[in-house]
DNA sequence: TCTCAGAATGAACACGCTTTCATTCATCGT
DNA sequence: ACGATGAATGAAAGCGTGTTCATTCTGAGA
């Protein structure tokens, strides 16, 4: 009996179980595929003796020969933020339930994807990669991870080209177009006339989806087309912006805003600096629902892109490719609608 | 083809290289071990004929001779949560930046941890393993992961009994003292005189003693000690319990809250619910300093916990374990401080 | 020129597991 | 009772790497 810190022992290995329950390793083996064919008494023996040595399998060393780590590599740019770490709970949690571990990797601030961190990451041989950093180009992904099939999230509301340029991949196609055409709808209903977009990062994906998809609406509803806001998805940068907007620019009464992040610090900055009521003066609506997005401060109306349905979409995708590498190409589909509260009328 | 290392489409093993680059295999391996005894140029001909093939050394067959997997558990209850959100940012940012891969797992929706989990996680041989459950006694840590050593986070502000209960094993200390204290004394000089604590989830360390502690300062100061409001680090609880306690209860001048998503809850009921001001009618302090914090509709006065100071302790203590498991054990401290914004004067 | 220490090299082994494959055992239909 | 069928079994062959260890090479000092 040792001390907890100093204590060194090894970890109990499938010779031992065999030796100790006398059989043979192959068995034991056996004994912990459900596939195996071992007979049922035997079977229960030698997980009773593993339990008894707090024996596991090492999962190293089975990846070896089957060739399946279940391992799903994740790359988030910024854990922290809300969104990210709403969608990589929603992911972890459906891929645990599916017997995969997840191997997370940050990428630095910005939404860059370097490929040192994809060539360290191959190192550990993940079946599958998910990366949320929107501007890496799937190509990108495939050349590096030369395993890996990667999947391609796209929003076909807008211009097809994009669409063109990626006809082998998987895909997820997230479809916009319901909830903000809601969203527009509801804010011209209350009066609104002037619109803003207050965007994300300029390299995104999804933000250029929407501020077309906004314009377009806009333009078929006869408004004029909307101001842009220039921000990044982040709260400081969406107050200082909207409030230069307001100062120094033409004021709206009508911001849509491409995250609620971002529509947080739009509001902020319309009450607290520029005296102005949400949602009398200004109607403010979201995009993603996130859990803040309730809370009584900002209790904000926004288009909500359901996670859990999202990451189960995503996860079938997944599963399906690594079940039969060879089929043809698959596409799964979500969907948006708006979640009306107190930021519009 | 006469090339069958360049058309093979599966990953590039070292043996290949090996090959193409008309070296031995263990060249190979030496070019990719630093402290390796290998002649420069023949190193950077390998090297260079392994980025041709797109090489990177597998990490399974290498942790399976080394016993190092580069890999390192991590087990939080809610990856969605602010704060354990922008824990987990830290803490992968710093494991990766030490050559670490983050292995993530999520417990189900109590800070309950099964073993289950553990036993699962054990077969990825992670060379540590952090538990963000605060209810994990380490010792069933040690148990079941019989290769890692814990590291047992304490509140030495408490009594000395889970202190003695744990000598062994490394510990990183966080002195609640100094924050605390500041806080009751910004709030008593502001005038409040009747005091709420707004405490987490019962089963944590971190609430036991946080509400420890403002007891003993409030008796030390001549204040009637805090009146309990029960929540669970959550949003909604902490809204619903605040208000009952002012509708049912005995209303209060201060309120004193376990983590910042909880003082946000107070916040809203107090204000949008029983149209009472913050901070004229009653004053608010919460405890971390979350990102979310410092936003305008909120502008919370807290506790901060520096995350980036307790990570990088955290990881010196995990580093200097890993390099010597025989060394005596060691103990880091981190403090807190008060942050001043709006809640409070 | 010779010696010798230290660097460089490669064959062989080990890590812990799954998967053939050939063999034995139990079961069943006739 | 007797092959025939399928299930159960274990020996051996890997999976891709790092690490001995014995050997060869290199260069400096005498």
């Amino acid at each position: 009996m040792s001390d907890p810190v100093t204590r060194n022992r090894s970890r109990a290995t499938a010779d031992m179980v065999a030796r100790t329950a006398n059989v043979s390793r192959v068995a034991v083996s056996r004994a912990f595929n459900p596939h195996a064919s071992i007979k049922p008494e035997k079977r229960d023996l030698i997980l009773k003796v593993a339990q008894e040595l707090n024996y596991t399998p090492d999962m190293a060393a089975r990846s070896m020969v089957t060739g399946r780590s279940h391992l799903v590599g994740i790359i988030v740019p910024d854990v922290s933020g809300p969104w990210e770490s709403q969608e990589l709970d929603a992911m972890t949690t459906a891929l645990q339930a599916e017997g995969f571990a997840t191997l997370l990797f940050r990428t630095r601030d910005d939404l860059s994807l370097d490929e040192t961190l994809l060539t360290y990451m191959k190192g550990f041989n993940p079946d599958s990669v998910i990366a949320y950093a929107e501007n890496v180009r799937p190509t990108t992904l495939a050349r590096v991870l030369d395993r890996a099939v990667p999947i391609y999230i796209g929003y076909p509301d807008e211009e097809v080209s994009e669409e063109e340029a990626a006809p082998l991949f998987d895909r997820l196609d997230v479809l916009q177009r319901d909830g903000i055409e809601q969203a527009v709808a509801l804010m011209q209903g209350y009066g609104a006339r002037r619109f803003a977009f207050l965007a994300g990062k300029t390299n995104s994906l999804a933000t250029q989806s929407r501020g077309r998809m906004v314009r377009k609406i806009l333009a078929e509803r006869g408004l004029p087309p909307p101001i842009l806001i220039q921000g990044d998805y982040m709260y400081d940068t969406a107050y200082r912006e909207t409030l230069n907007q307001f100062r120094l620019g033409e004021p709206v009464d009508a911001i849509f805003a491409a995250n609620d992040v971002g529509a947080f610090g739009a509001i902020d900055a319309l009450r607290t600096e520029l005296g102005l009521r949400v949602p009398q003066d200004v109607k403010v609506v979201g995009f993603d629902d996130i859990h803040q997005s309730h809370w009584k401060s900002y209790n904000l109306t926004t288009v909500k892109l359901d996670l859990t349905e999202r990451t189960q979409a995503l996860l079938r995708l997944i599963l399906r490719r690594l079940k039969n590498p060879t089929s043809p190409s698959l596409t799964e589909t979500v969907s948006t609608r708006l979640v009306v509260r107190g930021t519009v009328g």
